[in-house]
DNA sequence: GGGCAATGTTGACGCCGTCAACATCGTTCT
DNA sequence: AGAACGATGTTGACGGCGTCAACATTGCCC
């Protein structure tokens, strides 16, 4: 047993994923990010991501679903500081543009991999328990008010909507925001407008 | 002078950005879309894209830039078919989210593209004079209202971020919309609790 | 201890984006 | 008219990529 480089690596499938998260982080998500590159970095050969991924969008799928349970995680942080319905549907989605803010390149993964395909994206089971997580965290709030927006579902996509169109265009660079506060400021607004437009406040 | 296929094609970058097109609308947008094939699909050789754009990017960059155009003239129609500043807005953003619907890839691509980057993107200009318009439009309706969500600027964002997210998600594929409908009318409930949301109506 | 599935490597194939060198055309100047 | 030249299109090449097949190495179970 000789202590160089063994024959197999101890967790490869770990050390690719954070390979390629590193590589996004670099280049954007989509030119740039090469498997081979991803196992370049791993120190493995240029086929053997293969026996952990079954091709490169199944390598994206998996960084897209890492990302959807870590942004559930801060969801849920910032959830729980506060009681009152309103506020943490608030406190979640400045926690939102944040993390799309801090992580630019892997929130354009997590919306750019295909959830629909032909074959499983693993990154689905992640994405319907975060949006569904959203859902409820709304229908707590219609209990506050004659719910102008329709049903609860609708009032979830528009909030869905609102934030992700809010971080998608600052993270794309189309609104030229030039601090990231101007950024959380924004989606202060446009959250307290929402609040108002569907009665909750 | 022969008949056949002259030496010189009468506008091969006009051919080319239709070949795009029709590929775009047939294979996703990223992958799959090769200057290649585009120019397979002209009739000429593989790089004589090269004469009329500068590479790959900018061959999309131009994509993007038609679709900003189309997606402006499109505006200014829906914007015409009424004389009221709140009413003309949400016909504005109907018609947006129609487009989207409508030319699904297309839009992914005027959204993907990066306006910021070392080399100039032929998209800038019109992706500016597009936004531009909408400010226009959404500073006609401040006369409306106290204006609850800040200035017009911010307002103009909060308006695009809320219409560009709908149109995103569903063309995505994340909302689970059975029907184009469906999709229209979630736009207009967001669009009408935005407006109560401001203080316009 | 022998076999087997899991894991990693080597080498190949076809395709891609891009560049350099060359061919052909339209135009403009003399 | 005709030569010169820039614009436009072609051929061929290079390196890189995603993926597959064949092979090597390892850990584990009977």
């Amino acid at each position: 047993m000789k202590v160089g480089k063994p024959y197999h690596h101890q967790n490869l499938r770990g050390a690719l994923l954070a390979a390629a998260l590193d590589l996004i982080r670099q280049k954007g998500g989509s030119n740039g990010f090469t498997l081979r590159e991803v196992a370049r970095r791993a120190g493995v050969s240029h086929t053997a991501p293969y026996r952990h991924f079954r091709d490169k969008d199944d390598l994206l799928g998996a960084i897209a679903g890492e990302g959807f349970l870590r942004l559930a995680a801060l969801l849920r942080a910032a959830v729980a500081k506060d009681w009152y319905p309103v506020r943490r549907l608030r406190n979640a989605a400045l926690a939102y543009v944040e993390f799309a803010l801090d992580q630019p390149d892997q929130y354009r993964v997590m919306f750019s991999v295909d959830l629909d395909g032909e074959l499983p994206c693993s990154a689905k089971p992640a994405a319907q328990a975060f949006f569904e997580a959203v859902v409820a965290l709304v229908g707590a709030c219609s209990q506050f008010g004659p719910m102008r927006a329709g049903d609860s579902l609708s009032a979830a996509r528009i909030v869905c909507a609102q934030v992700h169109g809010i971080a998608e265009l600052a993270v794309r660079g189309r609104f030229g925001f030039k601090s990231r506060k101007e950024c959380v400021q924004l989606a202060t607004i446009a959250i307290e407008a929402l609040e108002v437009g569907t009665g909750w406040s």
